[in-house]
DNA sequence: ACCTGAACACCGTTCAAGT
DNA sequence: ACCTGAACACCGTTCAAGT
């Protein structure tokens, strides 16, 4: 009886969305979003860029199914864990996300409309903030306040000119010769009594902030029960 | 005797790179990032795109030179105001000018090496902190949870896929339709409860998050204090 | 149904040549 | 010193043609 082959043209797997979505990641990842290119992306394919089109309609549907695939690299929020610590491990795992694909954040401004992953994440926080007491009106704060620190941070800590402590040592003492305290009393003062101590460093920052607009959340959901 | 001539080809001032810089930000503003090529920016100019090389070094230090510009733009803490009010009416200023210019906010994710007008105002931002009793890590702690809530909301609010809240009605009735509540309940139940009612504005959000956080350091930094 | 080669209308940037 | 024309090595995308 027929069966479907298996055997594919030099045993590559036959071109599908998936696996067009997987790769371009892969490429971004690996060679940075700018060398990105259809052509670029066939190669890793081992077909012509032309090819692509009939899985994505253009580069604008690949760059949102990228997205969308990263969504589903977030830890989404636990029913186990109470709403805050939920929510706290779920934002720790959208920095992590981002700081292993580091093309993605810049992304998501121009990215149109959400695929079923981001859809997913989306739904399971604003539940978490539901059913940890928080009023719909509560909930449309909280999410915004929330992600907007939580993206941020993101996008901040990625426009830093370094990618590990000693980079970032030695690039601070470079900008202190660059940053005369006459000009730039405060940030000179920051940079070498702080930041070049040892000790210090930036990633330690994301946990204060996370904190504190988590334990303000709490606090303002107390206040409206209250009120 | 002899003055400097100001007769220029068709009238048009010479080219320098505030200029440049200055028409560059023009098109962007007006035709999207992506139409900002050296072509057509020689084009706004009057020139041919290869003189653009001699006031900018490639097309990155335009880019760079761009974002510089805009910090100009945005309103610096004030030394007579509190440092909480001081903070907010410069959080207020930069929404307003990254909605003036949305194509900006990404782009600072992969500016390299920030200009004098990026560092003036940082180094106002941190003097606030200072002054306001602040300790110099716990300005460091502010200064990063401060500029990750306002430059993330302000990339939540550019990801939006609407202008104006008639944009926001029809295009969340819209999408109603593809958000059943059997899928994702809580994101249906926002929707159609809450974002779509009169007087829904997401622009409100972002005074509550601001003021969500100024509160909470205030809060951190009085803690430090009596700790 | 899926893949391709050639073509179109673009890019950023270099370089030698003009003034 | 500043500007330019031609050229190089790229882009995303279309389309008719192949299998």
């Amino acid at each position: 009886m027929p069966t479907k082959s298996v055997k594919r043209t030099e045993g590559r797997a036959r071109l599908n969305r998936e696996r067009v979505l997987r790769t371009a990641v892969e490429v971004a990842d690996e060679e940075g979003l700018e060398k990105l290119s259809m052509r670029r992306l066939g190669e890793g394919l081992g077909v012509e860029a032309m090819s692509l089109y009939n899985h994505v309609s253009n580069k604008e549907d690949l760059l949102n199914g990228m997205i969308d695939a990263l969504y589903g690299e977030i830890e989404l929020p636990s029913h186990d864990d109470d709403w805050k610590t939920a929510l706290r491990k779920r934002s720790v795992s959208v920095r992590e996300v981002l700081l292993r694909h580091p093309w993605a954040n810049g992304l998501m401004d121009s990215a149109t409309s959400p695929g079923p992953g981001t859809l997913r994440h989306h739904d399971r926080v604003l539940g978490t903030f539901r059913n940890g007491g928080f009023s719909l009106a509560m909930t449309a704060h909280a999410f915004s306040a929330l992600d907007s620190y939580v993206y941020g941070y993101a996008k901040q800590e990625r426009a830093l000119p370094f990618d590990n402590k000693e980079q970032a040592a030695a690039m601070a003492t470079g900008m202190l010769v660059q940053l005369p305290a006459s000009d730039y009393p405060y940030l000179h003062e920051l940079m070498a009594k702080h930041v070049l101590q040892p000790g210090y460093n930036y990633a330690d920052e994301f946990s204060f902030g996370l904190d504190l607009v988590l334990d303000a959340l709490e606090r303002a959901r107390d206040a409206e029960r209250a009120g």
